[in-house]
DNA sequence: TATGAATGAGCATTCATTCAT
DNA sequence: AATGAATGAATGCTCATTCAT
C-alpha cells in the first residue's frame, strides 16, 4: 500500500529549497545534500524527483520564473497597468523576488558552456520580453516607433535596477527602484 | 640568484586564464588545476601567486574591472565623450567586455553569502557610479535634478542591455545596444 | 528501510585499522586512503563515521586507551592481584598491547601544539594515575607514605619499561619485562 | 670566490630548527619549508646540507641525543655524581630536556616501520643503557646482582617520569621529577 | 517510495624535491 | 653556496550518484 505522494508537490518543496539556499548562500551551498536537507528529505529521495543536478537546478530556475509570472494581474484590466505590475515584478523589492533574482543570477553563472542551460535561459528572456512587448502594444503609446524597441528599453531598464540593488540593497530601497521605473514608464508614455 | 620572473605579470597571466575559463565555460569550469594549466602551469605553482581559490576569484574580479576602467577616456576631453566612452565600456559588444560580464556574474553567483567577496562587488558598483556621476555633472545637463538620479538611470540601462546582451547575444547586436545608449543619452539630454 | 548498519561497531572497525596502520608503519602510514582501505571501505565512507582525520586519530587514540582498561580485572578481587594486572595491562607483552603502545606514540606526537588533542592524552593519564592510586590504597601498604607517591612511582617504572621495550623489543622479551615490574612491586611491598 | 660557510655549524641550525619547531607545534609541523624558514635560510638551501628529509630527521634526532649526552659530567668525577647528573640529564626539566623529548617521541612516531629510523634509535637506546650499566658498576653498588639489571631499573624509571611529565607538565614539576630520581638511586644503594 | 550507507571521482591544497640562475 | 620558482604526487575532504533494504 503505496503512501501516497504528490510529485508535483514535492518537486515544488525541493526547488523551493534549492532557491532558499541559493539565495542564503550562493550557488556553492546548493548540494543536493543541503538542498534535501532543507526540504526535510533524505539525499537518495532527490533521485525520485530529479534526474540529477542539472535538472534539479533547471526546475529551480524555471519554477522561479513562474513565480515572477504570477505576479503579472488578471488579462482583463487596463494593460498600463499591467505593464507597470509586469516590471515591477522583476524588480529585487521584498524577498520573494530578490530571491528570484539571486537564483537567476546564479543559473546565469552555470549556464555558461551548456547548452541547455543557456537555451532555458535565453527562452525565458524571450517570453518575458515577448510579454511585454504585448502590453506595450495594448498601451497605444509608440508613437510610431516599434513596440519592441519600447519593451526592451523598458526592459533593461528594470533588469540594471534590479543587478545594481541586488547586490547593493542598502543603497536601494525599493521606493528607489519603483521611482526609476515610474520615470522610465512616463517616459515611454504609460499613464494609468 | 633566482630566476627572474615578474610577480604581477604572472598574476595577470593567472587571473587572464581564469576570465577565460568562466566566461567559457562557467564558473565551475574554473578549478585550480584548469586555471593553472590553461595559464602553462602547474598546479603547485598556483600558490605563489594566489593563497587560495578565493583569492584568485577576486583578484579575477578585480582585475576584470580593471579593464573596463581602462577603456575610459583620458580626463581632458569632452566630458560628454568621456561619458559616452565609459558607458559604452559597460556594454558586452566586443569579446573583452562579454569576458568581463561573464566574470562579474560568475562574481556575483559566488558572492552571495560571503562577506568579503560581497564587499568588493559592492565597492565596484559604488566606484563606477561615483565615476559616471562626476561625468554628468561636467556635462551640466540635469535642470535641477541631482546629478546622481541621472547617473543610475543611465547606468541602469546599460546595465540592463548587458544582462540581456550577454545571454541572448543573437538579439542584441552591437549596434541594437548601442542604439539603447544612444536613446539613454539623449533623454538624459547629452549631446556631444 | 535502509540498510543496518551498526555504527559504533564500523567506528571500531576503523578505528583498529588505523591502530593497525600506526603500529606496522607509523602515523605517516595512516592516511585517510589507507584507513578505509585498511578496513575495506572506501575513502568517502570514512566520513560518516568521523568528521575528519582528527576525530579519527582522537578516537583511535582513546578506543586503544579502552582496549588496555579491559585489561583490568573484575572490581571483587583482591587488590594486589588487580593491581598487578592493571601494570601487567601497560606492558608491551603482546601484540595488542604493542599495538596500543604504538598509537599512544603516534597519538604523543601529533597532540604536540593541539590543545584538544593534548588535553586527551593528559586525561588519559590522569585517570590512569588516579586507578592505580585507588588499588595502592586498597593494598594498604604505603607505610604512611602517599599513595599517590607509590602508586607514581610504580607507573612511572613500568611506562619506561614499555617505552624501552617498544623500540628495542628484542632486549626486552616479555619475562624482562615482568621481572621489572615484580621487583617495583616488591619493593613498594605488594604480595600477592 | 665562494663565501666561507661552516657546514657543520649551519647543520646544527638548521637541526636545532627542526627541534624547535617539532616541540612547539608537533612533528606535523616541521615541513622543510617551515624549518629553512625557522633558520632563516631558504627552502633550496636545505638540499645542500641534508639529502632529504628523513636525513634532516635523522640528524635532528642525533643531534637532540648529543645535547643530551653533553649533560654528562667529566670522566674523572665521583662515579655516583656522575650517575645521578646522567640520570639527571635524561629529566624533561628545562627547555632544552622537555625539546630532546619532544623530538625522541616524534622521531618514535617517525621510526615505526623505517628500518634506518628505528635502528638509530634502538642505538641510542643501547648506547645509553650501555653508559649507564659502566657508572652503576664503577658505583660497587650491586650486591651481586647483575650491573645491568640496576641500570635497566634506573633508566626506566626515569624515562617513565620524562613520558609522564612530558605530556602532564602542570603535574610534574622538577622537585617532583628529582623527588623519583633520588628514591630510585636511594633504592639502588647509590649514595653521593 | 524512502532511506542513508557506500562509492569513487574530483576538488583545493600542501609539500618534498628539482633546477635554472 | 644560495635562491625561490616550478613541479607533480599525495593528502584530506566533498559531493553527485548508486543501490540494497
Amino acid at each position: 500500500m503505496p503512501r501516497f505522494v504528490d510529485v508535483e508537490e514535492r518537486r515544488v518543496e525541493l526547488t523551493d529549497a534549492a532557491a532558499r539556499l541559493i539565495a542564503r548562500s550562493g550557488i556553492g551551498a546548493a548540494t543536493m545534500r543541503d538542498v534535501a536537507a532543507e526540504a526535510g528529505l533524505s539525499t537518495g529521495s532527490l533521485t525520485h524527483y530529479f534526474a540529477d543536478k542539472r535538472e534539479l537546478l533547471l526546475c529551480t530556475f524555471q519554477a522561479s520564473l513562474s513565480g515572477r509570472r504570477s505576479l503579472r494581474t488578471a488579462r482583463d484590466l487596463d494593460p498600463a497597468v499591467q505593464l507597470r505590475a509586469t516590471l515591477e515584478g522583476a524588480l529585487p523589492i521584498d524577498d520573494d523576488r530578490r530571491r528570484h533574482w539571486m537564483v537567476t543570477v546564479a543559473f546565469c553563472a552555470q549556464a555558461a558552456g551548456d547548452d541547455e542551460l543557456s537555451t532555458a535561459q535565453r527562452d525565458a528572456y524571450r517570453e518575458f520580453r515577448d510579454h511585454v512587448t504585448r502590453l506595450v502594444q495594448r498601451c497605444d503609446i509608440t508613437a510610431g516607433e516599434a513596440a519592441i524597441s519600447v519593451a526592451e528599453r523598458l526592459i533593461t531598464q528594470v533588469d540594471g535596477v534590479a543587478i545594481q540593488a541586488l547586490f547593493d540593497p542598502e543603497s536601494w530601497p525599493a521606493d528607489r527602484q519603483l521611482a526609476i521605473l515610474e520615470v522610465a514608464l512616463a517616459l515611454a508614455g504609460v499613464s494609468y
